[in-house]
DNA sequence: ATACTTGCAAAAGATTTGCCGCATG
DNA sequence: CATGCGGCAAATCTTTTGCAAGTAT
């Protein structure tokens, strides 16, 4: 069984055949494409059909919003007007975009996570939720 | 005349009249409906049409498109679907979106500016652009 | 059994584009 | 005058939804 079904169960999202295929595909994505994956719906479409294909793009975009709102993914807008998905992790992390490949490079970095709570705190919010998104281009040299 | 408007002169971008008229609605927007205002295109379509209501949505949307491929305007996507748009600063500023008003709080912080500089540094990249987004909910007491 | 799911096709919402007459520099 | 611009409607793209039939608990 793998990640996202067992969130599923913890979460008492219903599962179905079409649902544990999906879930299949996400949480392998990065296991086979590495962690610059970020599949969008089409692409996600396309590896389930590989699996099942009588699955439904509208049960795709069900499926990803239903997991998504269940905390179990995440969904990104990477300002292409498509949302691409990865499986939620524990440990929380941002991305950077190179402008040229479209490559996206996940990191980690504490001293940002607590500034931005400082700022929400000082605006007088509590911090729910952010986006981090870098845009570069590869340094040569 | 309005700052768009000068900044049209200097980009040599082409004015008309229907420009004109859309460089005035977004100049005045933050005068006239304070820092908070981000209008979306149709908004801006509507306040364009109360001075000139032959303007077109397509004509918004395209001279949109033109003022901010040449800079003069941001775009910005708060996770609703549909683009959000101001005029550009010499200071960059983030924001911070109330997730129950959708208000949105414009905040400045330079030791945030410069860790993302530095992050992006240490990946092997330099820095073109980035968006940062807080999502939070207001702090009681 | 009963409420939830799915597939299909149609609908919706945001944005873009082809065409052709018209304005700008 | 030549090139680019604007209006209109149709097209495109992503995402959502109504409906009728099937399925999980």
């Amino acid at each position: 069984m793998n990640t996202i079904e067992e969130k599923c169960k913890e979460k008492g999202v219903r599962l179905t055949d079409q649902r544990r295929t999906i879930a299949k595909v996400i949480s392998e994505s990065k296991m086979t494409f590495g962690s610059k994956d970020h599949p969008d719906v089409d692409e996600l479409h396309k590896r389930v059909s590989l699996i099942d294909k009588k699955i439904s793009i509208a049960t795709v975009y069900r499926t990803l919003k239903l997991f998504e709102e269940s905390g179990i993914i995440e969904r990104h807008d990477f300002r292409e007007g498509k949302s691409r998905y990865e499986p939620s992790t524990d440990q929380h992390h941002d991305h950077l975009i190179d402008i040229h490949s479209g490559e996206i490079i996940e990191f980690v970095d504490k001293d940002i996570e607590e500034l931005q709570i400082k700022i929400a705190k000082k605006l007088g919010y509590n911090l729910v939720d952010h986006k981090l998104e870098l845009y570069g281009s590869k340094n040569k040299k």
